[in-house]
DNA sequence: CGTCTCATTGACACCCTTCAAACGAAGTGG
DNA sequence: CCACTTCGTTTGAAGGGTGTCAATGAGACG
């Protein structure tokens, strides 16, 4: 039923230790029920392997059965944000979109049931158009605050008040002139940052020209691929 | 500390501000069709006015028709960390348990539909148990990464780690002694923090006798109360 | 025009990062 | 069994980014 190799055996076997530590050569063990009442496949990931990666496609939800997995994303210069750990019996792989937006790995040896998603889709969507709207709704929040964790966890000043900007101007109607309907300490709040750390980078925005500041309640983007770039 | 309910703007304007500025003086202002397929009841709320506070009932999901509404949570001490920024369209209040874990406020005067939690619940749960459990989950995700968001827009590193042993240990069986089964490196990357600020604040917390530490991979917890007031 | 609130700017302190080195555990090969 | 390597962790010293404290500036409103 279960292939009793465990990843760790394999490494200590130079010739089969080379598709363990490999993406993609997880293999497959058995079906197991689910309790969301799906049968899924049982999978087992070496430590550090990769169990999906950032924008593929979404077709499998997973449940931890042995062992921990991180999802997290990573910026261009490298820094990462883990957004969650998994122990045993939780669920990951949640998107409300068609793409992953995070990575997942193995931390240590792990086991879990990879559960086709269509298959959910099926069976929780078709009845209830309702359910499927607010969970629609749920899956979209969830997104927004794995992305906030990111800039919170891993972005300076520059880059958290640019990223705030460009996402307040993709919100409204009039994207190059933002009027922004909250104060200062709003903003701080949102970013965790203090309130002058905010002003200070507003006008280093201003001086670089990326941005001007008709009144501080207007934001007027100057140079939205500038912008974007010091979101990093 | 924070901007105070809206008492300048009853001292500006007495006779309107009397009814917009104070908690609990929302207006019901008619019936609106939402795009959840349920009619919900309109509301007003002045500037800064709070529209539901963390810890009270969960009874009522909200859409924003106007205006701007900010959802947050706040530490004893009063910083705060404001979670999302609602416009209009979209949808807040939704929560995994039985209470609200955020605070919510008008940002700007608004105007919002909310809809009876217990509606939905009938129409999108009834139906379909799988499509229930993957909200359900959804939820607990999002409940979960609204308070690793506020530790790392408002914690320091001390109370960040504090938080990080305490919430491992409430996950697995034997709560008061941690096999930790990742990395300083993961957990740097989770707590937004570096390697050697994990590694410091791991001897420190073992100096002040909260924890100690057999191995660099094992937590035993020694004084839990102690633990969590570090993690404030 | 005075008051109030919020935003901006400056000086300084401090927490955390960066850079660097030493340490320890685990695995490998002789 | 013991060097040797490797990887992860710990510790130290120095620097920088952001917070803190304080003063000034700018609108809004009466």
């Amino acid at each position: 039923m279960h292939a009793e190799l465990s990843t760790h055996t394999l490494s200590s076997v130079p010739a089969l230790a080379l598709r363990a530590g490999r993406p993609g050569a997880a293999r497959q063990a058995g079906l197991t029920a689910d309790p969301l009442g799906v049968d899924g496949v049982k999978m087992s990931y070496g430590r550090n392997e990769e169990i999906f990666g950032e924008g593929e496609p979404a077709v499998n939800l997973y449940r931890v059965l042995k062992g921990v997995v991180r999802t997290y994303r990573i910026l261009a210069d490298g820094r990462r944000q883990i957004a969650e750990f998994f122990l045993a019996g939780d669920v990951f792989g949640l998107e409300a979109g068609q793409d992953h937006r995070t990575s997942a790995e193995a931390v240590s040896d792990c086991e879990v049931v990879s559960i086709r998603r269509s298959q959910l889709a099926e069976r929780a969507m078709a009845d209830s158009p309702t359910g499927h709207k607010l969970w629609g709704l749920t899956l979209h929040h969830l997104r927004r605050s794995e992305e906030h964790m990111l800039v919170l966890g891993r972005k300076n000043a520059c880059e958290r008040l640019a990223w705030f900007i460009l996402d307040m101007s993709e919100r409204i109607p009039a994207p190059d002139r933002v009027d922004l309907p909250m104060s200062r300490q709003d903003i701080a709040d949102y970013l965790g940052l203090t309130i002058e750390t905010v002003s200070r980078t507003m006008t280093q925005l201003q001086d670089e020209a990326v941005i001007s500041l008709p009144s501080c309640r207007q934001v007027v983007v100057r140079d939205r691929r500038g912008l974007s770039d010091l979101a990093a």
